[in-house]
DNA sequence: CGTACTTTTGAATCGCATCAAATCTGGTGG
DNA sequence: CCACCAGATTTGATGCGATTCAAAAGTACG
């Protein structure tokens, strides 16, 4: 906010490396989008070593690389006027900010949750990959399809009026079979619900205690007359 | 709900009929990713009038068209356990459901708000000129990308705990230079910004009354000091 | 062991949802 | 033209649930 833009952080702190060949196995067969890039693209590629809390970039800053996450979590967040935080993406295993590749500039911030390495591409070749390669060009379409789901999702859990409302459509929707194990702690899955950390405290607890919800750690499973309805 | 799965409406209600090659150029001047249908997609195309309130298509449905609204506008809604609807999309001369080209299922229902004119492509012939017009695949990308920048606003948006936060933020983001003129009634408007319209009404008024805001039929302005915040 | 963070509980408050009802609006048909 | 209807708009009263502020207890890490 002061002073002149910055550049991204990784810029300022880290010398990016070519990746490792012997990586891109490891890496494709949890993102299957990686085995399709085209030898050009695997090449431009740069591999960066983010340290959590770390900056990938800045709302505001020029859109020069599209990065995704091989280990670890990015976060796409945007600030609202008064210091609330609100997480738009969380990136593990997959692109982010997937819709920037269309605009001149970041309108969110990225931040690394926890150690990550990510891969950046630079835009002008990934662009041209796009056109040359036509599978990679339908898995790119069918990246963006998924996002476009998940966030359709995430709007209708938001207008769920009660907290517990948005926790069971979470578990119903994220999870499967009427289960789901977090990887993030409970404060900042609240953020991601719209909620106080508090109100999901409470909720989680009253819900445990109506034997509508069993917990163990990380892992939150719907039990009783809630699965009923579940989603056919 | 109730007895066998039904074909959406226009199947029952209407005769599709073969879209007037007149027309093609009024429509392409409105969305520019029409003038890029290949002609096969284009002769493949069926054109269809739905009355206000009329189905498109229901959750469930096998998915095997992909539309796109000339006249009028369709939602994209969900229903809620407790009979709340949730407003997933508005499409105003744009495609419906883009997503749902990946999927076998529709998610949502899709639902004319007003009188409507919307064209239908079948998926296989859509999936093919995705394959083989480059332009066009870039084009639906570009698509695509839109959506998901849309969604992520209406996240950040949901995410705001006040409705005059939400008013403005709808406002700023959705209007140019803080105003903006709404193409619904608000009670509709309420349901999009997840609020009761009695909240919005409320809140509509205390902004007024505040100096917050002035209203003139259906557009909204913000001004004094909310305005020196606005968005660079 | 100390620091920073998450997790947890408590009390008070505020804002929105809810229920209810009156008014206004645009359209239909007599 | 007016009666009428369905829908949106508007106002009121009430209660609930989440926010907010505060603080204690637990946990990870150096």
């Amino acid at each position: 906010m002061l002073g002149a833009p910055e550049p991204a952080a990784y810029d300022r702190d880290h010398m990016p490396s070519r990746p490792e060949a012997a990586d891109w196995p490891r890496w494709a067969a949890a993102q299957p989008l990686l085995a399709l890039l085209p030898p050009a693209l695997r090449a431009a590629g740069q591999s960066l070593t983010l340290a959590p809390g770390e900056v990938l970039f800045h709302a505001g800053d020029a859109v020069k690389k599209i990065h995704t996450v091989v280990r670890g979590e990015v976060r796409l967040v945007r600030h609202e006027a008064g210091g609330a935080e609100v997480v738009l993406q969380r990136a593990r295993g997959g692109f982010v900010a997937e819709a920037s590749l269309e605009s001149r500039t970041y309108h969110c911030d990225a931040v690394a949750a926890e150690a990550c390495e990510v891969l950046a591409f630079p835009v002008p070749v990934f662009r041209a990959a796009l056109e040359t390669e036509l599978a990679f060009c339908r898995a790119w379409q069918g990246e963006l399809s998924r996002e476009v789901r998940r966030l359709r999702a995430q709007c209708e859990r938001l207008c769920l009026k009660t907290a517990a409302g948005r926790v069971l459509h979470y578990i119903e929707s994220e999870g499967r079979h009427g289960a789901v194990t977090l990887s993030q702690p409970r404060k900042a899955w609240a953020a991601e619900l719209g909620l106080t950390h508090e109100a999901l405290y409470r909720t989680l607890r009253r819900m445990q205690d109506e034997g509508l919800l069993r917990v163990d750690a990380d892992t939150l499973r719907i039990v009783g007359p809630a699965r009923a309805r579940g989603r056919g």
